[in-house]
DNA sequence: TCTGGGGTCCTAGGACCC
DNA sequence: TCTGGGGTCCTAGGACCC
C-alpha cells in the first residue's frame, strides 16, 4: 500500500455526505428511509425549491434547485420537509469530529463536505483502511452514508469522492488521469460550469482530456488566469494544502430575501430592508466583526439584478446603522420598479476587537446560540448511544467559553447553515 | 403561472497618485 | 509638440459552488 503513494507526496481525502439534509432527516425519522424525500426551502410558498433529495427521489427526476411545484408533478407522492438546521449542524459536528480522530489537518468546505491530509496518519492504516474506517464510524454512529475520495492532492480527490456515489470510496492517483479523467466532458470538472464549458467548445475543447493539451496562450486570453489554472487541474496538478484555518476567516456576511411577491411600494421595501439589516447585524455580532464596506442586492420583477456597494467612512455593526446606509444605497440605485428580491450584504470585515479596543460580546453572542445545537446532540447521542462523538474540542464542557477559542471547527465552519435559520435569532 | 440563499474569487474600467 | 507608466483603490458584474 505503502508504494502506492510516492514519499514526498501527500494523500488527500475528500470526504462527501451523501445527499446530506435528507440524510440526515432520515436518521432522525426511520419511517421515511427508502421514500422519496426532499428538503424544500419554503414548502408553504411558491417560491421553493428543492435543496436535497433522497435517492429514491432522484428515481423520478427530482433535482436539486428544481421549483418544488415541478419536483411534485414529476413525482406526486413526494414526501416534502422543511430545513431543520439544527439537525444538520449537530449531525456535521458529529461527523468532523470522527474526521479530527485521524488528523487535525481537515479542512472543512461546507456544511457536508470535507478534506483531510492523511499523508502522515499512517498510524491508523493505509489510506484505503482509514477511508473504510471513516465510512463505516459516519454510518453507525450517526447513521448517515458518505463517498470518499482518495488522491494526491484536493482536485483529485473531489474528483474522487463524486465517481461513486453512495457510500461509495474511490483511488484517483495520477497515473489513472488519462484513463478516468480525460474522457469526462469539462463541465463535470470541479470549477467549470455551464459558461466556461460553452466557451471552451469555442476553441475546440469538449473533453478534460482536451483540456489537459489545450493551448495555454488560447486559454489565458479566453478566460484570463482561470484558463491556466483548470489545464493544470486537468493535468492533475494542485498545490493547495488543506488548511483547516480558513474557513475561520470570513470575508462578507449578508442576508437576502425573494419577497413573497413583487413590491414596488418604497415603505414596505424600506420595511423589508430593515429586516434583512436586523439579520446582518446579528450575523456580524455572532462573528465579531465589523463591515467597512456595505452591499444591496436588487432583484427585479423580470430577474435583472443589481448590486450597488459602498466603502463606509467607519465600519459598522448595529442595525440601525445598516439599515441607514441600505436605505441610502437603495434610494440612490432603485429604479421604481417591482422588485423581487433584496439583499444587504457585508463586506470588508474588521475583527471587533481591532476595531475597537473593548470588552468581548462573543461569548454572550454564543452562548445563546449554543444551547439548542446540544440539545439536539444530546439526542442524538441517546439515540444512537454513548459511542457517538466525543467531541474533539470538548465543546460540552464550556460552551460559551470554547466556541471562542477557535480551537476546532465549531465556531463558524458551519457558516451558511448556522445562519440560515432566521427563528433562532 | 419556472428558477433560494449563503458564499468565494476574478475581471475590468475609472479615479487617483507618484 | 497628440496623448508615459506603474500601482492601488473603488465599484459593478459575472462565474462558480454547496
Amino acid at each position: 500500500m505503502k508504494e502506492m503513494y510516492p514519499k514526498n507526496g501527500r494523500v488527500i481525502l475528500h470526504v462527501d455526505m451523501n445527499s446530506f439534509y435528507a440524510s440526515v432527516e432520515m436518521a432522525y425519522d426511520s419511517t421515511l428511509k427508502g421514500k422519496p424525500l426532499a428538503i424544500a426551502g419554503n414548502p408553504e410558498e411558491r417560491r421553493g425549491i428543492i435543496v436535497t433529495c433522497s435517492y429514491e427521489a432522484r428515481k423520478f427526476g427530482v433535482k436539486t434547485t428544481m421549483p418544488l411545484w415541478e419536483a411534485k408533478k414529476l413525482c406526486p407522492q413526494l414526501i416534502v420537509r422543511k430545513p431543520n438546521f439544527e439537525r444538520y449542524r449537530a449531525a456535521s459536528i458529529g461527523m468532523f469530529d470522527i474526521l479530527r480522530q485521524y488528523t487535525a489537518l481537515v479542512e472543512p468546505v461546507s456544511i457536508d463536505e470535507g478534506y483531510m491530509d492523511i499523508t502522515e496518519s499512517f498510524e491508523f492504516g493505509s489510506p484505503i483502511e482509514i477511508a473504510n474506517s471513516i465510512q463505516k464510524r459516519i454510518l453507525e454512529q450517526l447513521d448517515l452514508s458518505c463517498s470518499i475520495g482518495i488522491a494526491p492532492n484536493k482536485f483529485l480527490a473531489k474528483m474522487a469522492s463524486d465517481m461513486k456515489k453512495p457510500m461509495g470510496i474511490t483511488i484517483l492517483r495520477k497515473r489513472d488521469i488519462p484513463k478516468v479523467l480525460w474522457p469526462l466532458n469539462t463541465n463535470e470538472m470541479h470549477g467549470v460550469g455551464k459558461k466556461t464549458a460553452e466557451k471552451l467548445t469555442t476553441i475546440g475543447i469538449y473533453t478534460i482530456g482536451d483540456l489537459a493539451n489545450g493551448n495555454e496562450i488560447q486559454l489565458k486570453t479566453l478566460l484570463g488566469i482561470n484558463g491556466i489554472r483548470i489545464k493544470e487541474r486537468a493535468n492533475g496538478i494542485d498545490q493547495r494544502p488543506v488548511d483547516p484555518e480558513s474557513i475561520e476567516e470570513f470575508k462578507s456576511i449578508g442576508n437576502s430575501t425573494t419577497l413573497p411577491r413583487d413590491i414596488s411600494n418604497q415603505q414596505e421595501l424600506f420595511h423589508v430592508l430593515e429586516s434583512l439589516a436586523e439579520t446582518v447585524s446579528v450575523r456580524l455580532k455572532r462573528k465579531n466583526v465589523l463591515a467597512s464596506a456595505l452591499a444591496i442586492t436588487i432583484r427585479y420583477k423580470d430577474r435583472k439584478t443589481i448590486t450597488r456597494s459602498k466603502k463606509l467612512p467607519n465600519p459598522i455593526q448595529h442595525k440601525e446603522d445598516i439599515a441607514a446606509f441600505s436605505k441610502q444605497l437603495f434610494l440612490k440605485s432603485w429604479n421604481g420598479d417591482s422588485i423581487r428580491l433584496l439583499g444587504i450584504t457585508g463586506n470588508d470585515l474588521v475583527d471587533h476587537d481591532l476595531a475597537y479596543k473593548q470588552l468581548d460580546l462573543f461569548s454572550y453572542e454564543m452562548d445563546a446560540k449554543k444551547e439548542p445545537l446540544l440539545k439536539t446532540l444530546s439526542s442524538l447521542r441517546e439515540k444512537y448511544g454513548k459511542n457517538i462523538i466525543e467531541p474533539a474540542g470538548s465543546h460540552n464542557v464550556d460552551p460559551a467559553h470554547n466556541i471562542g477559542t477557535g480551537t476546532s471547527f465549531n465556531k463558524d465552519f458551519l457558516r451558511t447553515s448556522l445562519d440560515k435559520n432566521k427563528d433562532e435569532e
